[in-house]
DNA sequence: AAGGTGACCCTAT
DNA sequence: CATAGGGCCACCT
């Protein structure tokens, strides 16, 4: 069982028009204050394996991390969410206290 | 086999 | 709000 292994496994259990951020998923998969490796894991599958909801991984402060090393996947992981319904405000972020995944509420229920 | 690197995150200034 | 620095660790030369 490698790394990558749970990272993925959390990350496939993101509903969608929900997002988790990086340390989450690295909390969930038990490798709390490692969140670059959630980054590097993803990095390795986005565009290659549509098994995997790359898109709905967001960072901390609820934006989409934007690097000319994505090719452009930065710019297609918005349009990917937008179409789940995510909304980015105006500074392009995503309300985490809406959008945020909990896991154990499949259908978040967002109650401020 | 050692060193650079990356889709991160947190705290302090 | 912006910048800076430390911690993290598997992957690829």
């Amino acid at each position: 069982m490698t790394v990558y292994a749970q990272i993925y496994a959390v990350v496939q259990q993101i509903p969608p028009g929900k997002v988790a951020t990086y340390g989450q998923v690295a909390e969930l998969a038990n490798l709390a204050g490692k969140a670059r490796l959630v980054g590097y894991a993803l990095a390795r599958v986005a565009g290659d394996d549509r098994d995997i909801p790359w898109q709905r991984v967001v960072n901390a402060r609820g934006e989409i991390s934007y690097s000319p090393f994505r090719q452009g996947n930065d710019y297609l992981q918005r349009a990917l969410l937008e179409r789940e319904g995510v909304q980015f405000d105006a500074a392009d972020r995503v309300n985490l206290r809406v959008y945020r995944w909990r896991p154990g509420e499949p259908d978040g229920h967002t109650s401020l």
